[in-house]
DNA sequence: GTAAACCTTGGAGTATGCTCCAAGGTCCAG
DNA sequence: CTGGACCTTGGAGCATACTCCAAGGTTTAC
């Protein structure tokens, strides 16, 4: 399919796909006129960013996991090693996030609580 | 303390300090030779900007975060009604977190798989 | 054949979050 | 009273991730 569509179903500007495509995502296949190419692949990978990008990764980030996420010639001791890591990195980020969580709920209570003695007085 | 100091402390350099300041983080007291001032007060909001930044939250979103941890004259529905959605949307990001997590933890056990049987052959 | 709706490139501009000067004032030790 | 370690300001520069625009080529529809 063409950027126009490819976007569209993909939820983001033409402008982003392009984007995308120069820091090195998607196959970069063109019709004689020109036009870029985007297949069902394309998609899976659109989708990759839009996740790791909702979890804080940097594009580099998720394009070198997308591109670990094909294993094929690659070096499988150091891909593991990797993987491993950004488990980590994720078990990480749900701990602060949880603590952070804990942390607004107990402000969420405790302003409840102020609220709930205003109105009794 | 001076800034020197409390950068050292909180493990930032102190262009980021002033920066946070110019954002409108910590109490902006200042001596009589213009130099800043820090408080115990200012460690605690340092440590919420690094737990904020770390689980993807801009900076103006954790001065607004900030402000509201300090229940004082504001209007406390509103408040709430903040806190929540920001505690809806942590969930929405654990719950990222934990997909992606498992898409990594795949590529990990079949990267595994894939190598066992190549050295097996 | 021409208009609309696509596509191309390059380059400029924006927001965020720093980072690094340069030029100068302050403070303290010896 | 001078050196070194602080502090101040302002402004430039940088990386990331877009976003917009201009100028122009392509395709399809009437
Ligand atoms: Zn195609
Ligand atoms: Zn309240
Ligand atoms: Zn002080
Ligand atoms: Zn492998």
């Amino acid at each position: 399919m063409l950027i126009g569509e490819f976007a569209k179903r993909v939820g983001v500007s033409t402008d982003t796909i392009r984007f995308y495509g120069k820091v090195g995502f998607f196959s970069s296949s063109r019709s004689e006129n020109g036009y870029r190419h985007y297949t069902e692949k394309d998609i899976e990978t659109a989708d990759l960013i839009a996740s790791g990008k909702s979890i804080g990764f940097s594009l580099r980030e998720i394009l070198a996991f997308s591109q670990e996420m094909t294993d094929g010639v690659l070096d499988h001791a150091r891909a593991q090693e990797s993987l491993q890591s950004k488990i980590n990195l994720i078990d990480e980020r749900i701990a602060s996030l949880k603590r952070v969580r804990k942390l607004a709920q107990q402000q969420l209570d405790y302003c409840r609580a102020v609220e709930a003695q205003e109105l009794s007085v």
